[in-house]
DNA sequence: CCCCAACCTG
DNA sequence: CAGGTTGGGG
């Protein structure tokens, strides 16, 4: 399946792109809206629920509530694109679709369309009678959307197709459940919830839960039951208005249309989430309006550059700290779209959208091709259950996809490069080879080496704009292709063993594999590429990495490596996901600095 | 045929 | 990392 879906952020997008591989060659992705048409078929959806100014009608609450419910809506909407044939996979992952023989194909392996996602059904049944019934009923579903998701959420499970991912949520998603959940589904749910650490306080959660429960039982209780039920309902709504509220307050801050940057913010958010319901809902809403602001170059600064990659930390691991479930919160502040400058302490924010409501927002990962992995077991066998959580948003700057491209070329990075204040004359005297040279020096390979962060799959052209001081000819050209070739094989190699040596350590769930900046694998991959540590690795490395780990994972669990080809498919995922590369290596004496550092 | 990528070796 | 081989693709 096309493993970009997983990744994209918006279907939508992802299906127009599908045919356009992110542009390898260095050059700006406009990242134009070509492929936006999102039709807002939930627009429905809203206008049911919200419909009545004077049921709730205090400004304030109003406000709350239209916040709340759009969020929950979204939850409901939720398309829970899902691989036809993955769902049996988990029961007998040994068993993989090898029918798809392909034989050594190194170019696209069989790749399936994307799936025909339906119409986003819409849930809005709502007459008019006992319009507090009608109330409490849909809170009553809504909230078990909420859980149902926060569960899913720590489900590994597979955001299918991109577009269609938005609405076929429906039919999978309902069977998902009844797969995932038993008779008493809270039951987990909160043990779920306090598990995951970017969620919702304990208090709240277990309310959330509590309440849940008993809803379900005072159905068949009278009146007292249900005034019980209101109260419950009102202290849920109040902590998912205070969870809301606080991520608002921060949006607020943002200058122009709140609400505008609000949507823009979860739609960078949930960049990987093709699945999650909301995600779509939300994409497909403001995507529109979001997307003139990113081609805009507002490039000031460094936007939303890992303000969370320290939040990590903490990695309640019981294991070695190769991979790191993601204990944080929240999905990486990230899409510079966005993100205004403040992003940095935007944590909260971030936090706060990995909880609550979005806690699912982070979920789906790319395909899923093997929901193996069951929420509940999951958190039952792992502590860190809450891990799932994390988005693994590919986010910032070099996104392939054009949307969410942008920010590059304003990577903060290679600050760490110190460059020589001599000038490149300087550093040309005092270096063994002067650029005049044609041939290929430690400098360069050096460089090809830190450009590999960005690139895996350079073309020629690519090279060729990036070594400016280098005259190609094809043995040069062939030897620098040769360069990331091999890059890529350790690459690829060190993937594959920390994908199995995960498995054979008992994870289970992919989006639990998360190479952070102290994994023993980054260490690895950083010795390999940037030994000298003159250069800070960016995070848009760090999510690919931990992209290709998923994937290693996923295809090993699954036995597909009893496939010859078996990696291909991975390949062609991760050849996708190139990115931009930052102006400075278009210098024709970084090599050189590079070098003599 | 040539180019390229993965693989395998050293 | 370079060489050489294999295999797919245009």
């Amino acid at each position: 399946m096309d493993p970009n879906s997983g990744l994209l952020a918006h279907p939508s997008q992802a299906c127009s792109h599908r045919a356009e591989p992110c542009m390898e060659d260095g050059g700006s992705p406009a990242p134009g809206e070509q492929g936006r048409h999102s039709p807002f078929p939930w627009t429905q959806a809203p206008s049911s629920s919200l419909a009545d100014p004077d049921w709730f009608w205090d400004e304030h609450v109003q406000a709350k509530r239209a916040r709340v419910e759009t969020i929950v809506r979204g939850m409901c909407l939720s398309p829970n694109p899902l691989v036809p044939g993955s769902a049996p996979a988990r029961d007998s992952p040994c068993c993989p679709e090898k029918a798809q023989e392909r034989k050594r194909k190194q170019s696209l392996p069989a790749q399936q369309g994307p799936l025909r996602p339906g119409p986003a059904g819409d849930r809005g049944s709502r007459k008019g009678s006992p319009r507090v019934r009608e109330q409490l009923h849909l809170l009553k579903q809504q909230l078990r959307h909420l859980q149902e998701h926060l569960l899913q959420a720590a489900e590994p499970r597979r955001a299918q197709e991109g577009p269609g991912g938005c609405d076929t949520g429906t039919g999978p998603l309902r069977v998902k459940q009844m797969n995932g959940y038993g008779s008493q589904p809270w039951a987990m749910d909160s043990d779920h919830l306090q598990g995951s650490s970017g969620a919702l306080s304990r208090v709240e959660k277990q309310t959330v839960s509590e309440v849940t429960y008993q809803s379900e039982e005072a159905r068949f209780l009278p009146s007292g039951a249900r005034a019980l039920l209101v109260i419950l309902k009102k202290e849920l709504t109040g902590a998912i208005s205070q969870a809301v509220d606080s991520v608002l307050q921060k949006l607020l801050l943002d200058p122009p249309g709140p609400l505008t940057q609000l949507s823009r913010r979860f739609q960078g958010l949930v960049p990987d989430e093709p699945s999650s319901p909301e995600a779509g809902a939300w994409k497909d809403q403001l995507s529109p309006a979001a997307l003139p602001r990113r081609a805009q170059p507002q490039v000031g600064g460094p936007l939303g550059n890992l303000p969370l990659a320290k939040a990590l930390d903490s990695p309640r691991f019981p294991v070695s700290p190769r991979m790191l479930p993601k204990p944080y919160p929240g999905p990486p502040a990230n899409c510079p779209l966005t993100v205004p400058a403040h992003v940095q302490e935007d944590q909260t924010v971030s936090q706060l959208l990995g909880q609550g409501p979005g806690g699912h927002w982070s979920s789906s990962l790319p395909q899923d091709s093997s929901p193996q992995s069951h929420p509940s077991s999951e958190a039952a066998l792992r502590p860190w259950g809450a891990a799932t959580l994390r988005p693994l948003a590919l986010s910032r700057q070099q996104c392939p996809w054009p949307f969410m491209a942008s920010c590059l070329e304003r990577l903060p990075i290679i600050p760490s490069v110190k460059m020589e204040q001599g000038g490149p004359q300087a550093a040309m005297d005092a270096l063994p080879f002067s650029s005049a040279h044609e041939g290929l020096n430690p400098g360069h390979l050096k460089k090809a080496k830190l450009m590999f962060f960005f690139t895996r799959y350079p073309s020629s052209n690519l090279l060729k704009a990036y070594f400016p001081d280098v005259q190609f000819n094809r043995c040069i050209t062939s030897q620098m292709i040769k360069w990331f070739s091999n890059f890529r094989e350790f690459y690829y190699i060190q993937m594959e063993k920390f994908a199995r040596q995960a498995i054979s350590e008992g994870v289970t769930n992919p989006k639990m594999l998360v190479v952070l900046r102290d994994s023993e694998l980054f260490r690895a991959l950083n010795m390999h590429y940037n030994k000298g540590n003159d250069f800070e690795v960016p995070d848009c490395f760090l999510e690919i990495a931990s992209l290709t780990l998923q994937e290693f994972f996923r295809a090993v669990s699954a036995g597909k490596d009893s496939d010859p080809s078996w990696k291909k498919p991975i390949y062609k995922i991760i050849s996708k996901l190139d990115s931009d590369i930052p102006e400075i290596f278009k210098s024709s004496s970084y090599a050189q600095e590079l070098f003599r550092n």
